[in-house]
RNA sequence: GGGCGAAUGGCGGAACUGGUAGACGCGCACGACUCAAAAUCGUGUUUCGUAAGAAGUGAGAGUUCGAUUCUCUCUUCGCCCA
């Protein structure tokens, strides 16, 4: 038996690739074309098993739909901009773009080793001023179009990094990547207007059909479309205020209210401003954070003022106003009414305060005498105690009846809120696309003229420096405009700007005059297949929408406005976890097994426990290498695995007896192979039945369709059965023709997941021409089927039978069959149920 | 607290629009080859039962001739939002 050295056939197949520029592409409009894009990497070092599994994915259906005919474009490039560049240079003492730089040319190899069918030539890189001169271009005409500002807000300070993050970098009130403790702090930033498109991000989810409606139902949320009304409440106290702007959802329990809460940021806290308790409380409110999420787990505290809100449908009513920790300047108008008796928050806040609990709406099964007892109620119902609103039907009807007596009255008007807010992106940092602005001594901005662009950034910098080290960069920050000495803008670009159009310079990766060439993206575009991590459903996926949006926005020439089709969010790559006595992590290469069962640690034989399977991550020290694994399995073995024990958009466990099943795999298609070689050279004449033919389209019908829908575990099941097929059916006596013929139709199926493997076979067979076989459905129609006999809904037969048969032919059928026939013996029949070719149930 | 989703052998998972539950793989058992082991090949493998047979898709109900699939209630887990 030959042995299938992996080694040298995958090496020689890349080569071929290489050299042959297989992949290159170009337009061609004599075909339709496919745009393939998985996510591209962060080049932090090596490749882990999440790219593994995301580009093996990508690459089974480029090269799938290549070999149906479509123009394929299948890029790749870099996310190369970031914090962790720069924090890796400090430590080693290295600048980031060296760095970067071999780091990509590590990863760069790896990904060759997988046998990707990725078209190189368009590899793009986002540090490399070729592509961010183009973004710095994209941003002035954002400038232009008013789509880019600037204003003073408080932003998510991270101590430890020295930068801002934004709200989605914040978890549990602590820096995403630092863990540092976030605090609050006034910062002068650049924001993306990405709030102007809030309806329409919202609206154009509908148009996509081919997106996971999970990844839809997240940014529907996100955006936070509430329908509501804005109320004016008139004021009485000392100060020069005649009244408070609120924005609420519920109008329609104004009759429960019973104060009104101020964010400490509101424009009345000005009059505060020399009041000792009030800033001690106002120090007290910036420490507990500004995520929405972080206000809901803590403690809610106010501050009482002397001022006192009239409630507009009750002027006879008056309620204490508060400063609370838990009302956001940036939502509504930073000031809402409290009506405990139906908002937990409101609830908890008066209950803290003693303030007055008022029920106004009760569930339907209640009577009117119901009231809010331990919590609040914030179900359905019919209001009470609401004078002129009593009896209307919450929420629906009464918000709507509500608001209409409001606008009559003058009091409020009807008002659309999103929760979306504007996106900012600056960043203190120097690894990133610098801002093309400058100021005079004035602060005013100047635009950097497009003429002048690329903005680059200073390639000796030190990092050591605290803040940004773009900052005390005094040569660099100097600029000379028109004979005006300027200063430079210091802040850099968030990343996700980056990824937010990297999609389009693909298309047309040397274009110098633009961002990208009208013609190619105009045929390339949109992105048909996106594949990537759930992890960027909301973030990446919503700015790389809002950029098609802006760059769209009042523009003749283009007009698309959804950047990705289709798109398909995989699982992530687990491992079982492992820990010694002391209770460290332990990595699955320093642990024997025996037996099977017992688990030791390699050097000491101390015990090891097993604990659950997790995404694979360096702290659980869980990790595989996927270099490990090609070089000792190959690529065809790890793309196969990968592929074979989950659906690709759940989670894969890793295992040792799987990538090890999967290389088996491999050689035993290869002995298999060797031998359909070894019977073309022998002289068959003999002509068995037709069972290859039909078996192989049975198989060509189900990976077809099992392709189509991404059921790409179900693909490697029917390698497996058809595998057992033909090493069986090579026993027996067959006409070669159809031997070949068939088996040549399979190796071509398996080139998208076994590429090296299958094409070294076909090249065997000396086969040149490849096209997904097409398969006969008319050879599929079977000649003998099996009826399941059902008595009483149980199953208690099978009968083999030609098709189309009649009702009373199989009934007689049944009745001549002892064992059935047991069943229906002094039996009355009341009633036969019968699917034709499938199943006759008999009621008796 | 709200939204979405999931639950099938020892394990990962199949089962098209309601119609043979457990495809395929792992693991395990037995057998062949071998002095022996590994590798390889073959057979078996939901549970109970010697068998005939019975039970069985998280729990409970419902619709139906028939439910893993549809409806309701509950439990557990996951993800997102708060």
């Amino acid at each position: 038996m030959e042995r299938y050295n992996f080694k040298s056939i995958e090496e020689k197949w890349q080569k071929f690739w290489d050299e042959k520029k297989t992949f290159s592409t170009k337009i061609d409009k004599s075909k339709k074309k496919f745009y393939c894009l998985e996510m591209f990497p962060y080049p932090s070092g090596k490749i882990h098993m999440g790219h593994v599994r995301n580009y093996t994915i990508g690459d089974v259906l480029a090269r799938y739909k290549a070999l149906k005919g479509y123009n394929v474009l299948h890029p790749m490039g870099w996310d190369s901009f970031g914090m962790p560049a720069e924090n890796a240079a400090k430590q080693n003492n290295l600048d980031p773009k060296t760095w970067t730089e071999a780091n990509i040319s590590k990863m760069k190899s790896q990904l060759k080793k997988l046998g990707l069918s990725i078209d190189w030539d368009r590899e793009i890189s986002t540090c490399s001023d070729d592509y961010y001169k183009h973004q710095q271009n994209f941003f002035l005409e954002l400038l232009e179009k008013k789509l880019v500002y600037r204003k003073e807000n408080y932003v998510n300070w991270d101590p430890i990094d020295e930068t801002v993050l934004a709200n989605e970098q914040v978890i549990n009130g602590k820096g995403w990547r630092s863990g540092a403790l976030v605090e609050r702090k006034k910062l002068s930033q650049w924001f993306f207007n990405i709030s102007k498109f809030s309806q329409d991000l919202l609206d154009g989810l509908n148009q996509l059909e081919k997106w996971p409606n999970k990844v839809k139902t997240m940014q529907k949320n996100w955006i936070g479309k509430s329908f509501g009304c804005e109320i004016d409440f008139k004021i009485e106290c000392q100060l020069p205020i005649k009244k408070i702007k609120c924005f609420t959802t519920r109008p329609d329990t104004l009759f429960g209210f019973s104060f009104l809460a101020l964010s400490v940021d509101h424009e009345i806290s000005e009059f505060y401003k020399n009041n000792k308790e009030f800033v001690k409380f106002k120090e007290l409110c910036s420490k507990t954070g500004t995520t929405e999420e972080a206000i809901a787990v803590g403690e809610k505290i106010g501050f009482k003022t002397d001022m006192h809100a009239i409630n507009p449908l009750n002027p006879k009513e008056k309620v204490p106003v508060y400063f609370a920790n838990f009302v956001l300047m940036d939502y509504g108008f930073g000031a809402v009414f409290g009506c405990p008796a139906h908002d937990q928050r409101d609830f908890d806040f008066a209950k803290k305060y003693k303030l007055n609990i008022k029920t106004v709406v009760r569930p339907k099964d209640e009577n009117d005498a119901y009231e809010v007892d331990k919590e609040a109620y914030a179900g359905p119902g019919i209001l009470i105690n609401s004078d002129f609103l009593n009896g209307l039907e919450a929420p629906d009807q009464s918000i709507l009846e509500t608001i209409k007596i409001l606008e009559t009255k003058k009091l409020g008007k009807k008002q659309i809120n999103f929760r979306l807010k504007d996106w900012g992106i600056s960043r203190q940092r120097y690894w990133g696309c610098p801002i093309p602005i400058a100021y005079d001594e004035k602060g005013k901005v100047h635009p950097i003229p497009k003429s002048m662009l690329p903005v680059k950034l200073p390639e000796k910098v030190d990092l050591k420096v605290k803040g940004n080290p773009l900052d005390s960069q005094l040569d660099w920050k100097q600029i000379n405009i028109n004979g005006k000495i300027l200063t430079r803008e210091t802040d850099t670009l968030d990343t996700f700007v980056c990824s937010s159009w990297y999609y389009l310079r693909f298309c047309s990766p040397k274009e110098k005059s633009y961002g990208f060439n009208k013609e190619e993206v105009d045929y390339w575009m949109p992105v048909d297949q996106y594949i990537g991590g759930i992890e960027h459903a909301i973030l990446h996926l919503l700015y790389s929408r809002f950029f098609m949006q802006a760059l769209s926005f009042k523009n003749q020439e283009f007009s698309l406005k959804e950047p990705f089709d289709g798109l398909f969010t995989q699982g992530m790559v687990c491992h079982e976890t492992y820990k010694d006595p002391d209770g460290n992590w332990v990595s699955p290469d320093e642990i024997k097994i025996i037996d099977g069962k017992k688990f030791l640690k390699k050097d000491n034989s101390k015990p090891i426990t097993v604990g659950s399977s997790e995404s694979m991550s360096k702290s659980k020290k869980n990790t595989i290498d996927p270099e490990d694994i090609i070089s000792n399995y190959g690529a065809d073995s790890a793309r196969l695995f990968i592929l074979s024990d989950s659906p690709p958009e759940k989670d894969i466990q890793w295992s040792e007896e799987g990538i090890i099943s999967s290389f088996k795999f491999v050689q035993k298609l290869w002995n298999l192979n060797i031998k359909i070689l070894n019977e073309i050279n022998k002289n068959h004449k003999l002509d068995c039945d037709n069972e290859i033919e039909k078996r192989t389209n049975l198989f060509l019908k189900n990976i077809t369709n099992n392709l189509e829908e991404f059921s790409y575990n179900k693909i490697i099941a029917n390698l497996h059965e058809i595998y057992s097929f033909f090493i069986k059916q090579i026993e027996k006596p067959y006409k070669k023709e159809t031997l070949v013929e068939n088996f040549k139709k399979i190796l071509i199926c398996m080139t998208p997941i076994i590429p090296h493997f299958a094409y070294e076979c076909l090249h065997q067979l000396n086969i040149k021409k490849i096209d997904w076989p097409n398969y006969d459905e008319t050879i599929l129609v079977k000649d003998t089927i099996n009826v399941v006999i059902q008595i009483n809904g149980k199953k208690r037969g099978l009968i083999k039978s030609k098709p189309n048969l009649l009702e009373e032919n199989l009934f007689e059928i049944i009745t001549k069959d002892e064992k059935l026939n047991k069943y229906l013996e002094n039996k009355n029949v009341k009633k036969k149920i019968y699917i034709k070719d499938k199943l006759m149930n008999i009621i008796i």
